[in-house]
DNA sequence: GTTGACCTTAGAGTTGCCTCTAAGCTTATA
DNA sequence: TATAAGCTTAGAGGCAACTCTAAGGTCAAC
């Protein structure tokens, strides 16, 4: 049996983040010393490791909690509530990288259009897009 | 002169955003009326116009506190300080970007080793992946 | 027997960006 | 003139995922 700080060292979480997750039903510590200290069994190991490695791969708290119940039973749930969390996920992903894409894009093009120097910015052509709405999408845009 | 849901019309923004936007000093009214409504002029417009062009570019409310600082008074600002917040800007966004393609690569790599279909779970592989740590790194993995 | 590290709790604070509410005044329309 | 739409304010609430604090109990070592 571990003692909170002794989870936390393994699997790399602060204490504090554990007695969080605890909170949020994640993580949990299946005794009490006399004392009133969590001790994680083996269970409670692989479940908070479980967490972790879902949380790495970017699984909110709320899919990781989905995820919990299901692999707590797993015969009662059916494999494709799994993948419909994980395609969920990555529908999510592929939607915030087509944002981060369009930005890295026009930030790009504003760095090109700038030279950047110390003179003074009375005809930067970055304040000048922004000044003028964005980027002109006429011509060769793209 | 504009009242606050007229700009907000005009500009793609509730009014509720506007004041919000003003108790953070990016939006003002230069007037009011007798009963105290804000009234915006045409450089009151044109400025909130760049603070909504910077936001859908993707520039956090800070950044465009310095930037309209610099718009204020371009000529005692170098074009370089501009640069560098869109630098700035754009290295976050490249570093979100990375994390977001592992995240990907996972993701997907678990859908492709999983078929999902609606028997139970007790074998599910991904609960294996989550189960024993993350995806193996020994073979041919990449 | 005292120091110091570690544990407990409830609850507040953080960051970023809104979003909403309450209570009341103003303006436009029918 | 009455009603509805719109405006004002201060301040609370919400989300995600922590992060920290206060005030105190416990435990191991010297």
């Amino acid at each position: 049996m571990l003692k909170i700080s002794e989870l936390a060292g393994l699997i790399g979480l602060s204490a504090h983040t554990i007695r969080f997750y605890e909170k949020h039903g994640l993580i949990e510590a299946s005794e009490r010393s006399e004392s009133g200290y969590r001790l994680y069994s083996a269970a409670d190991i692989n479940r908070a490791e479980f967490v972790k490695t879902a949380r790495n791969i970017g699984f909110s708290l709320g899919d990781i909690a989905q995820l919990l119940s299901i692999r707590l039973d797993r015969s009662s749930h059916s494999c494709r509530e799994v993948t419909d969390i994980t395609r969920n996920k990555l529908h999510e992903v592929n939607r915030k990288m087509a944002e981060l894409k369009a930005m890295q894009k026009v930030l790009g093009r504003l760095l090109d259009n700038c030279d950047g120097g110390m003179e003074n910015a009375t005809h930067c052509s970055i304040l000048e897009v922004l000044d003028n709405g964005g980027l002109a999408t006429t011509g060769r845009v793209n």
